[in-house]
DNA sequence: GCCTGACCGTGACAACCGTCATGGGTCAGA
DNA sequence: TCTGACCCATGACGGTTGTCACGGTCAGGC
């Protein structure tokens, strides 16, 4: 019997897996948490085999509680499970510990077999997704482009984005500047968008 | 019984709900699609009680689909499932003939009496969703208006969609800046996220 | 120590964007 | 018929943005 702890913010992803997951006789849903913090208290308590944690969620996100959760209990295998396929998303995970990486477009068989091939030791990464993760690369922004970009994302101005992070606007500039040549972008709002679609933000 | 249609782009999702819809014993999934073209056909194969359908979706979005489907087989009810509570969703999914509308935050008891109901003759619609619809209004933006903002939504610039659309820039920023005026943002960028969180585009 | 590279900051300039005033065209409704 | 709403266009303006050249700081490698 693996014994499962499933995290996923939206209620009825969250039930609806339950009852796919519970149909299966050697799977039990032993938890479930609709936030990020929830995941490591629950995990402690119930020690479950499997984690499957979704990426969006309030709070602490799924991989920030995925690494959390890795420290507190290295026993527990976790699969991150994502509505996008994001390449960073995918590089920042294995990162944090997870072993499986399953996206929302696959197939409930698929999800069942990641489940019990990481519950015997196996990794799951799907291959399609490890090809793009290779072909984007790591991140190439540093820490304070990375910083702009989010706010720039939000639809904040230049002006907006000095105030937030402390900056003169013209080092704001720079900074966008570089992330806008560094995504191949042609204009802030763009290189926020590619940075996001990528999972660098 | 009650016959159930589903439709959701997400294998993963649209499996999990057929799994959890199957436990009520008056509930039937009797058809599940992935694409808005698809619902149509399949709901005048199976000519099912209710359909269950996602906005986001390939091709077809669920809001065309519903609309498609009320035409074809007004009999079926219909329930727009999506993740993001918009109030201009709400508002074109009325308009489509849809007679429910559940988030993906409800949990499943809520779904389940919603599909309940719906059969029933009911309208169901979140009460603080219907709230905010009511409080957003209307998209104020015209035809034109929306054209420009999906396009700078994607991070286009004044000139990509001046070429795109084959207008002068300067009428481009002409209506650019009247959606700014309208949504109340201070940029192009802002108003095209703000008009993408109220669903008017 | 020195050099190198990565980061943060400044100032100046050109290009772009947002606003406004103005004009012309179509089309529905009073 | 006139009015109002929407569309397209033009031109000009001030403010913002993107780029560049230039310094300064700090960690790591020779």
């Amino acid at each position: 019997m693996i014994r499962i702890l499933l995290a996923d913010d939206q209620a009825l992803v969250r039930g609806a897996l339950a009852a796919l997951l519970d149909l299966e006789p050697d799977l039990e849903v032993v938890a479930s948490v609709a936030t990020g913090d929830a995941v490591v208290p629950a995990a402690l308590s119930v020690r479950p085999d499997v984690a499957l944690i979704d990426v969006q969620m309030p709070g602490l996100d799924g991989l920030a509680a995925a690494a959390a959760l890795h420290r507190a209990r290295p026993e527990t295998r976790i699969v991150i499970l994502t509505t996008f396929g994001r390449p960073g998303y995918l590089a920042r995970a294995m990162a944090a510990g997870a072993v499986g990486f399953v996206v929302k477009d696959a197939t409930p068989e698929y999800l069942i077999d990641a489940i019990q091939r990481v519950h015997s030791g196996l990794r799951v990464v799907d291959p399609g997704l490890a090809a793009e993760s290779l072909a984007a690369g790591a991140s190439p922004l540093t820490a304070r482009e990375r910083d702009v970009l989010v706010a720039a994302a939000q639809g904040a101005t230049v002006r907006d984005i000095a105030r937030g992070l402390h900056l003169s606007e013209g080092t704001v500039r720079n900074h966008l500047s570089a992330a806008i040549g560094k995504t191949g972008a042609r204009t802030s709002a763009e290189a926020a968008r590619l940075a996001e679609t990528n999972g660098w933000l």
